[in-house]
DNA sequence: TAGATTGTTAATCGATTAACAATC
DNA sequence: TAGATTGTTAATCGATTAACAATC
């Protein structure tokens, strides 16, 4: 029951459900069922029982779960039942769809600080926020206490900008770079690169 | 040795190594063994080894890969040795972002076509591409033989939107909504939701 | 030759599914 | 009560790893 022994994948399936439940409150429903969920979904019903089985009892037999309840609970167990501020490096094209993205709302995450090493981009303005020099990166990340960040630089420039996350004490980096980094044990990177998922498609045309 | 038999996970990290490949390539190298590529992804080398073996001998006892021919028959094996035209549908900020990417280049993929439903942006320029009237989308796919989507619209309209593709006789979506899709069989999706990849992340801190 | 590394087999490990008692 | 669905156990299924003969 620590958290040490939930596999990965488990926890990688977590905002899946929490997705689609939010969905389904957003429809007006109230009450699912793994069943239901699954077929949403895709997996099978003994699947999601068993994964949520490795945190605790959220529903009722016969009836199933209490969508705003187990919400509560998968955002608790996820850490997204507050909000984390999150530092965005490099404000190109994808930076600045980023910086626009309305789809963090309400699901725990909100950019608060934007940096690039681009002195023509630097103390330009996107949306609300300034774009601040690279330069003071490390510092203003640590004197903020930021822990989440995302990596939209050129692939040449991942690796050192990640170092410097690492540094400031970022713990949970999102790299759209289209290159695997290395970080120290206890932070985590997840991966977003279009082509990689445009060629495990392919294989099957 | 047919392709039903490679397990979907295989297929997924046959485009890490991909990547990789290149970026060694890139610097100059022209060997690399299971053990290097292994350490550089945080993978074993007995995985990468058996994962190869489903589609045949790449390497030399001793030696290792030659990396230019092991690229090249990965993108073989992944099918991305020529180009694909891909179809952007939703020409917002990230379908900007997308349209104006550079990291398809030589990877297989080309944005080809540009949709969108809104009458102020149809007809306009993104890089080299109009944006043609979502109306006209199914047709246009058709007539083109598009095989390959990128979804970058509202999660309230991707499931039409994607039945609008499956229609056009698309059979890879990349879907950028933070929805899931269904589809019929032979039509593969993947999901690009920077939200769940945080969520992921935020777990463990 | 000596050293290195592949491709593959068998063992281990982990994840998924089926089934069902419990119970709402 | 009858029907439905949970949470959990045990069985099944699949993926990863360790080990090594083959051989460059």
């Amino acid at each position: 029951m620590t958290f040490r022994e939930i596999p990965d994948i488990v926890v990688g399936r977590l905002p899946v459900y929490l997705r689609a439940l939010s969905r389904m409150m957003q429809e007006g429903q109230s009450i699912t069922s793994s069943k239901e969920l699954g077929e949403r979904l895709g997996i099978s019903s003994a699947q999601i029982r068993k994964d949520l089985s490795h945190f605790g009892e959220f529903g009722k037999q016969g009836t199933g779960y209490q969508i705003e309840y187990l919400t509560e609970q998968l955002q608790r167990i996820l850490k997204v039942n507050t909000e984390w501020e999150v530092a965005l490096v490099g404000v190109g094209d994808l930076g600045h769809a980023l910086a626009h993205y309305n789809g963090f709302v309400n699901r725990g995450f909100r950019i608060s600080a934007l940096f690039d090493a681009d002195p023509a981009k630097i103390g330009t303005s996107v949306g609300e926020l300034k774009v601040m020099d690279a330069a003071t990166m490390v510092e203003e990340i640590r004197a903020r206490g930021l822990k989440v960040a995302m990596l939209a630089v050129p692939a040449d420039k991942a690796q050192t900008v990640a170092n410097q996350l690492v540094e400031a004490g970022v713990k949970g980096i999102l790299n759209y770079a289209p290159i695997n980094i290395s970080t120290p044990d206890g932070v985590r990177v997840q991966y977003i690169d279009p082509v990689t998922h445009l060629q495990r498609m392919t294989f099957y045309l």
